[in-house]
DNA sequence: AATGAATTGTTATCATATTACAAAAGTTAC
DNA sequence: GTAACTTTTGTAATATGATAACAATTCATT
Protein backbone atom coordinates (compact mmCIF):
# COMPACT_ATOMS: atom_id res chain seq x y z
CA UNK A 1 0.00 0.00 0.00
CA UNK A 2 2.80 2.75 1.10
CA UNK A 3 4.97 3.00 -1.96
CA UNK A 4 7.28 5.61 0.01
CA UNK A 5 8.63 3.62 3.55
CA UNK A 6 10.28 6.66 4.73
CA UNK A 7 7.99 9.33 3.66
CA UNK A 8 8.79 12.13 1.31
CA UNK A 9 11.73 14.86 1.96
CA UNK A 10 10.42 18.04 3.49
CA UNK A 11 9.05 20.43 1.81
CA UNK A 12 10.32 23.37 3.50
CA UNK A 13 13.36 22.77 1.72
CA UNK A 14 12.61 22.15 -1.54
CA UNK A 15 12.23 25.44 -3.75
CA UNK A 16 8.37 25.96 -4.36
CA UNK A 17 5.14 28.18 -4.86
CA UNK A 18 4.75 29.24 -1.08
CA UNK A 19 1.20 30.93 -1.62
CA UNK A 20 -0.03 27.19 -3.15
CA UNK A 21 1.66 25.86 -0.58
CA UNK A 22 -0.09 27.92 2.35
CA UNK A 23 -3.24 27.76 0.85
CA UNK A 24 -3.30 23.83 0.64
CA UNK A 25 -2.17 23.26 4.10
CA UNK A 26 -5.23 26.11 5.08
CA UNK A 27 -7.95 24.29 2.91
CA UNK A 28 -6.93 21.03 4.57
CA UNK A 29 -7.49 22.48 8.28
CA UNK A 30 -10.71 24.15 6.81
CA UNK A 31 -11.53 20.79 5.56
CA UNK A 32 -10.80 18.57 8.49
CA UNK A 33 -12.68 21.08 11.14
CA UNK A 34 -15.68 20.65 9.11
CA UNK A 35 -15.19 17.04 8.94
CA UNK A 36 -14.48 16.71 12.82
CA UNK A 37 -17.18 19.67 13.90
CA UNK A 38 -14.82 21.56 14.92
CA UNK A 39 -14.62 25.39 14.98
CA UNK A 40 -11.34 27.68 13.05
CA UNK A 41 -12.49 30.69 14.70
CA UNK A 42 -11.16 33.93 13.16
CA UNK A 43 -8.31 33.93 16.11
CA UNK A 44 -7.83 30.51 15.45
CA UNK A 45 -7.35 30.25 11.54
CA UNK A 46 -5.56 33.53 11.49
CA UNK A 47 -2.87 32.43 13.44
CA UNK A 48 -2.97 29.59 11.36
CA UNK A 49 -2.51 31.68 8.47
CA UNK A 50 0.30 33.41 10.02
CA UNK A 51 2.23 30.52 10.75
CA UNK A 52 1.68 29.68 6.93
CA UNK A 53 3.48 32.55 5.61
CA UNK A 54 6.33 30.97 6.21
CA UNK A 55 8.06 27.62 7.26
CA UNK A 56 9.90 29.49 9.95
CA UNK A 57 9.00 28.58 13.72
CA UNK A 58 7.26 31.79 15.50
CA UNK A 59 7.40 32.26 19.33
CA UNK A 60 4.00 32.76 20.82
CA UNK A 61 4.34 36.55 21.74
CA UNK A 62 5.52 37.36 18.04
CA UNK A 63 2.14 35.69 16.67
CA UNK A 64 0.37 37.70 19.31
CA UNK A 65 1.77 40.58 18.49
CA UNK A 66 0.67 40.06 14.37
CA UNK A 67 -3.12 39.28 15.83
CA UNK A 68 -3.05 42.54 17.37
CA UNK A 69 -2.58 44.61 14.44
CA UNK A 70 -5.78 42.65 12.52
CA UNK A 71 -7.69 43.78 16.17
CA UNK A 72 -7.47 40.12 17.47
CA UNK A 73 -6.86 40.32 20.68
CA UNK A 74 -3.92 41.06 22.50
CA UNK A 75 -3.37 39.30 25.20
CA UNK A 76 -1.04 35.92 25.73
CA UNK A 77 -4.30 33.74 26.93
CA UNK A 78 -5.96 34.31 23.00
CA UNK A 79 -2.97 33.09 21.36
CA UNK A 80 -2.05 30.31 23.44
CA UNK A 81 -5.61 29.02 23.44
CA UNK A 82 -5.56 29.45 19.36
CA UNK A 83 -2.41 27.47 19.62
CA UNK A 84 -3.64 24.54 21.78
CA UNK A 85 -6.72 24.07 19.91
CA UNK A 86 -4.79 23.90 16.60
CA UNK A 87 -1.80 21.56 18.07
CA UNK A 88 -4.16 19.55 19.79
CA UNK A 89 -5.66 18.87 15.84
CA UNK A 90 -2.38 18.56 14.53
CA UNK A 91 -2.61 21.73 12.58
CA UNK A 92 0.33 23.60 14.07
CA UNK A 93 3.66 21.68 15.84
CA UNK A 94 5.31 22.83 18.70
CA UNK A 95 9.06 23.25 18.95
CA UNK A 96 10.16 22.29 21.78
CA UNK A 97 13.92 23.16 21.44
CA UNK A 98 12.89 26.56 20.35
CA UNK A 99 9.93 27.16 22.38
CA UNK A 100 7.80 28.06 19.52
CA UNK A 101 5.40 26.60 16.63
CA UNK A 102 5.10 26.14 13.12
CA UNK A 103 2.60 25.08 10.90
CA UNK A 104 1.75 21.92 9.26
CA UNK A 105 2.25 21.44 5.93
CA UNK A 106 0.03 18.56 5.67
CA UNK A 107 -2.13 17.84 8.33
CA UNK A 108 -3.74 14.72 6.49
CA UNK A 109 -0.22 12.94 6.81
CA UNK A 110 -0.34 12.24 10.64
CA UNK A 111 -2.48 9.97 11.06
CA UNK A 112 0.07 7.36 10.71
CA UNK A 113 1.94 6.21 13.97
CA UNK A 114 4.97 6.99 12.58
CA UNK A 115 6.68 10.23 14.57
CA UNK A 116 7.24 13.34 12.81
CA UNK A 117 11.02 14.54 12.88
CA UNK A 118 11.34 17.97 12.69
CA UNK A 119 14.40 19.55 11.17
CA UNK A 120 15.48 23.04 12.12
CA UNK A 121 18.03 24.96 10.56
CA UNK A 122 20.15 27.11 13.20
CA UNK A 123 20.89 29.24 10.71
CA UNK A 124 18.13 30.31 8.71
CA UNK A 125 15.67 28.80 11.72
CA UNK A 126 13.59 27.11 8.70
CA UNK A 127 12.06 23.80 10.08
CA UNK A 128 11.20 20.70 7.57
CA UNK A 129 9.18 17.93 8.26
CA UNK A 130 9.79 14.41 7.45
CA UNK A 131 8.36 11.26 8.61
CA UNK A 132 10.99 8.61 9.19
CA UNK A 133 9.34 5.46 9.15
CA UNK A 134 11.59 3.15 10.89
CA UNK A 135 12.53 5.35 13.76
CA UNK A 136 8.90 4.52 15.50
CA UNK A 137 9.70 0.91 15.62
CA UNK A 138 13.22 0.97 16.61
CA UNK A 139 11.80 3.13 19.32
CA UNK A 140 9.21 0.98 20.34
CA UNK A 141 11.53 -1.96 20.29
CA UNK A 142 13.94 -0.38 22.41
CA UNK A 143 11.19 0.95 24.49
CA UNK A 144 9.38 -2.11 24.62
CA UNK A 145 13.42 -3.85 26.07
CA UNK A 146 12.76 -1.60 29.13
CA UNK A 147 8.84 -1.88 29.85
CA UNK A 148 8.08 1.81 28.71
CA UNK A 149 4.69 1.69 27.03
CA UNK A 150 5.50 4.86 24.25
CA UNK A 151 2.70 7.79 24.38
CA UNK A 152 4.31 10.23 22.28
CA UNK A 153 7.58 10.36 20.67
CA UNK A 154 9.25 13.85 19.04
CA UNK A 155 12.16 14.16 17.53
CA UNK A 156 14.40 17.30 16.76
CA UNK A 157 16.93 17.60 14.57
CA UNK A 158 19.39 20.54 14.31
CA UNK A 159 21.39 21.16 11.88
CA UNK A 160 21.79 23.06 8.37
CA UNK A 161 19.41 23.28 5.74
CA UNK A 162 20.41 22.82 1.78
CA UNK A 163 20.26 26.09 1.09
CA UNK A 164 22.20 27.50 3.82
CA UNK A 165 24.79 25.17 3.07
CA UNK A 166 24.87 26.14 -0.18
CA UNK A 167 25.45 29.76 0.64
CA UNK A 168 28.12 29.08 3.13
CA UNK A 169 30.06 27.62 -0.16
CA UNK B 1 32.92 -5.13 18.04
CA UNK B 2 29.82 -3.74 19.38
CA UNK B 3 27.57 -6.74 20.99
CA UNK B 4 24.74 -4.61 21.67
CA UNK B 5 23.37 -2.69 18.63
CA UNK B 6 20.95 -0.68 20.51
CA UNK B 7 22.14 0.08 24.03
CA UNK B 8 20.85 -1.22 27.55
CA UNK B 9 17.83 -0.50 29.13
CA UNK B 10 17.91 2.50 30.57
CA UNK B 11 19.04 2.41 34.48
CA UNK B 12 16.50 4.56 35.83
CA UNK B 13 13.36 2.03 35.03
CA UNK B 14 15.87 -0.80 37.15
CA UNK B 15 15.59 -1.47 40.55
CA UNK B 16 19.54 -0.44 41.15
CA UNK B 17 21.12 1.16 44.32
CA UNK B 18 20.77 4.84 43.92
CA UNK B 19 23.88 6.13 45.81
CA UNK B 20 26.17 3.68 43.85
CA UNK B 21 24.70 4.64 40.88
CA UNK B 22 25.08 8.63 42.07
CA UNK B 23 28.61 7.95 43.07
CA UNK B 24 28.98 6.47 40.08
CA UNK B 25 28.25 8.80 37.98
CA UNK B 26 29.97 11.63 39.84
CA UNK B 27 32.73 9.72 39.58
CA UNK B 28 32.87 9.40 35.81
CA UNK B 29 32.39 13.40 35.73
CA UNK B 30 35.22 14.05 37.84
CA UNK B 31 37.52 11.81 36.03
CA UNK B 32 36.50 13.41 32.64
CA UNK B 33 37.01 17.20 33.77
CA UNK B 34 40.59 16.28 34.93
CA UNK B 35 40.86 13.85 31.64
CA UNK B 36 39.71 17.00 29.56
CA UNK B 37 41.43 20.34 31.69
CA UNK B 38 38.12 21.43 33.17
CA UNK B 39 37.22 22.55 36.32
CA UNK B 40 34.27 21.16 38.24
CA UNK B 41 33.76 24.22 41.08
CA UNK B 42 31.65 23.61 43.90
CA UNK B 43 28.34 25.38 42.13
CA UNK B 44 28.96 23.13 39.17
CA UNK B 45 29.53 19.90 41.47
CA UNK B 46 27.00 20.56 43.83
CA UNK B 47 24.56 21.40 40.92
CA UNK B 48 25.60 17.79 39.46
CA UNK B 49 24.73 16.26 42.98
CA UNK B 50 21.33 17.78 43.24
CA UNK B 51 20.59 16.16 39.92
CA UNK B 52 21.93 13.07 40.55
CA UNK B 53 19.61 12.63 43.61
CA UNK B 54 17.32 11.39 41.35
CA UNK B 55 16.43 10.29 37.55
CA UNK B 56 13.80 12.85 37.38
CA UNK B 57 13.95 16.33 35.29
CA UNK B 58 14.38 19.42 37.75
CA UNK B 59 13.67 22.61 36.76
CA UNK B 60 16.43 25.36 36.99
CA UNK B 61 14.80 27.46 39.89
CA UNK B 62 14.35 24.36 41.96
CA UNK B 63 17.77 23.54 41.40
CA UNK B 64 18.79 26.75 42.51
CA UNK B 65 16.69 27.11 45.57
CA UNK B 66 18.36 23.34 46.85
CA UNK B 67 21.78 25.58 45.76
CA UNK B 68 20.38 28.37 48.11
CA UNK B 69 20.26 26.14 50.96
CA UNK B 70 23.72 25.39 50.38
CA UNK B 71 24.66 29.14 50.18
CA UNK B 72 26.06 28.52 46.87
CA UNK B 73 24.49 31.50 44.92
CA UNK B 74 20.75 32.51 44.64
CA UNK B 75 20.38 34.48 41.35
CA UNK B 76 19.25 32.42 38.27
CA UNK B 77 22.78 32.97 36.26
CA UNK B 78 24.29 31.02 38.62
CA UNK B 79 22.43 27.67 38.27
CA UNK B 80 21.88 28.26 34.49
CA UNK B 81 25.98 29.09 33.87
CA UNK B 82 26.46 25.64 36.09
CA UNK B 83 23.59 24.24 34.10
CA UNK B 84 25.54 25.38 30.75
CA UNK B 85 28.92 23.85 31.45
CA UNK B 86 27.28 20.50 32.75
CA UNK B 87 24.96 20.08 29.70
CA UNK B 88 28.27 21.01 26.78
CA UNK B 89 30.34 18.83 28.50
CA UNK B 90 27.66 16.00 28.33
CA UNK B 91 27.25 15.28 32.03
CA UNK B 92 23.75 16.51 32.00
CA UNK B 93 20.69 16.65 29.59
CA UNK B 94 17.80 19.01 29.16
CA UNK B 95 14.94 17.51 28.50
CA UNK B 96 13.08 20.05 26.16
CA UNK B 97 9.36 19.40 26.68
CA UNK B 98 9.46 19.65 30.32
CA UNK B 99 12.28 22.68 30.19
CA UNK B 100 14.25 20.80 32.92
CA UNK B 101 17.37 19.13 33.15
CA UNK B 102 18.34 15.59 34.33
CA UNK B 103 21.66 13.69 35.41
CA UNK B 104 23.26 11.64 32.42
CA UNK B 105 23.55 8.45 34.51
CA UNK B 106 26.32 7.34 32.01
CA UNK B 107 28.78 10.07 30.19
CA UNK B 108 31.02 7.78 29.09
CA UNK B 109 28.35 6.73 26.45
CA UNK B 110 27.79 9.84 24.64
CA UNK B 111 31.31 9.67 22.57
CA UNK B 112 29.39 8.04 19.98
CA UNK B 113 27.08 9.01 17.24
CA UNK B 114 23.94 7.58 18.34
CA UNK B 115 21.24 9.95 19.80
CA UNK B 116 20.41 9.61 22.92
CA UNK B 117 16.51 8.71 23.20
CA UNK B 118 14.71 10.21 26.11
CA UNK B 119 11.89 8.51 27.92
CA UNK B 120 9.97 10.69 30.66
CA UNK B 121 7.28 8.71 31.91
CA UNK B 122 4.41 11.37 32.20
CA UNK B 123 2.94 9.73 35.85
CA UNK B 124 6.48 9.76 37.91
CA UNK B 125 8.48 12.52 36.17
CA UNK B 126 11.62 9.59 35.61
CA UNK B 127 13.66 10.11 32.76
CA UNK B 128 15.35 7.18 31.47
CA UNK B 129 18.02 7.15 28.23
CA UNK B 130 18.18 4.49 25.84
CA UNK B 131 20.77 4.62 23.46
CA UNK B 132 18.78 3.95 20.10
CA UNK B 133 21.23 3.32 17.63
CA UNK B 134 19.33 2.70 14.75
CA UNK B 135 17.52 5.47 14.91
CA UNK B 136 20.28 7.68 13.98
CA UNK B 137 20.86 5.61 10.54
CA UNK B 138 17.58 6.02 9.62
CA UNK B 139 17.14 10.04 10.91
CA UNK B 140 20.73 10.53 8.61
CA UNK B 141 19.46 8.75 5.39
CA UNK B 142 16.22 10.68 6.17
CA UNK B 143 17.77 14.11 6.11
CA UNK B 144 20.41 13.22 3.82
CA UNK B 145 17.32 13.18 1.12
CA UNK B 146 16.56 16.61 2.50
CA UNK B 147 20.08 17.55 2.15
CA UNK B 148 20.17 18.58 5.23
CA UNK B 149 23.17 18.53 7.29
CA UNK B 150 22.63 16.99 10.96
CA UNK B 151 24.51 18.46 13.72
CA UNK B 152 22.28 17.48 17.11
CA UNK B 153 19.39 15.35 17.06
CA UNK B 154 17.12 14.89 20.16
CA UNK B 155 14.73 12.62 20.43
CA UNK B 156 12.30 13.04 23.55
CA UNK B 157 9.51 10.00 24.10
CA UNK B 158 6.41 10.49 26.64
CA UNK B 159 4.97 7.62 27.86
CA UNK B 160 4.26 5.37 30.94
CA UNK B 161 7.39 3.87 32.84
CA UNK B 162 7.48 0.24 34.53
CA UNK B 163 6.83 0.75 38.15
CA UNK B 164 4.07 2.68 37.11
CA UNK B 165 2.11 0.82 34.70
CA UNK B 166 2.58 -1.85 37.56
CA UNK B 167 1.02 0.27 40.33
CA UNK B 168 -2.05 1.10 37.66
CA UNK B 169 -3.00 -2.05 37.72
C1' DA C 1 -36.59 33.72 23.95
C1' DA C 2 -34.22 30.46 27.36
C1' DT C 3 -30.71 27.40 28.35
C1' DG C 4 -26.20 25.52 28.35
C1' DA C 5 -21.64 24.91 26.09
C1' DA C 6 -17.77 26.74 23.83
C1' DT C 7 -15.05 30.68 22.92
C1' DT C 8 -13.06 35.12 23.84
C1' DG C 9 -11.61 39.32 26.81
C1' DT C 10 -8.97 40.89 30.56
C1' DT C 11 -6.20 41.19 34.76
C1' DA C 12 -2.84 39.41 37.25
C1' DT C 13 0.74 36.37 38.08
C1' DC C 14 3.98 32.64 37.62
C1' DA C 15 7.91 30.25 35.30
C1' DT C 16 11.88 30.19 32.46
C1' DA C 17 15.98 32.42 30.72
C1' DT C 18 19.31 36.16 29.43
C1' DT C 19 22.00 40.66 29.38
C1' DA C 20 25.26 43.42 31.40
C1' DC C 21 28.65 44.67 34.41
C1' DA C 22 31.32 44.33 38.68
C1' DA C 23 34.04 41.38 41.87
C1' DA C 24 36.78 37.47 42.87
C1' DA C 25 39.54 33.48 41.98
C1' DG C 26 42.61 30.83 39.23
C1' DT C 27 46.50 30.68 35.63
C1' DT C 28 50.59 32.13 33.18
C1' DA C 29 54.60 34.67 32.23
C1' DC C 30 58.10 37.35 33.58
C1' DG D 1 55.82 37.18 43.78
C1' DT D 2 53.37 40.23 41.24
C1' DA D 3 51.49 41.89 36.87
C1' DA D 4 48.55 40.66 33.18
C1' DC D 5 45.21 37.75 31.66
C1' DT D 6 41.43 34.37 31.68
C1' DT D 7 37.81 32.07 33.84
C1' DT D 8 34.36 31.92 37.14
C1' DT D 9 31.09 33.97 40.32
C1' DG D 10 27.93 37.75 42.34
C1' DT D 11 24.19 40.73 41.57
C1' DA D 12 20.59 43.64 39.58
C1' DA D 13 17.60 44.22 36.16
C1' DT D 14 14.90 42.59 32.54
C1' DA D 15 13.33 39.76 28.72
C1' DT D 16 10.60 35.84 27.23
C1' DG D 17 7.28 32.12 27.67
C1' DA D 18 3.06 30.37 29.85
C1' DT D 19 -1.06 29.85 32.97
C1' DA D 20 -4.90 30.75 36.49
C1' DA D 21 -9.15 32.76 37.34
C1' DC D 22 -13.24 34.96 36.26
C1' DA D 23 -16.28 37.90 33.49
C1' DA D 24 -18.40 38.72 29.00
C1' DT D 25 -19.75 37.16 24.73
C1' DT D 26 -21.07 34.14 21.03
C1' DC D 27 -23.01 29.85 19.24
C1' DA D 28 -26.08 25.87 18.95
C1' DT D 29 -30.22 23.72 20.75
C1' DT D 30 -34.44 23.59 22.70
Amino acid sequence: MIEESEGEPPKAFEPHDHATCAAFALEAATAACAERGLRLTPVRQRTLEILLESHQALGAYEILSRLGKDGLGSQPPVVYRALDFLVSNGFVHKIERLNAFVACVDPAAHGSDAPTAFLICSDCGTVGETVAQDVASSLGAAAERAGFTVKDAKVEVEGICPDCRKSAE
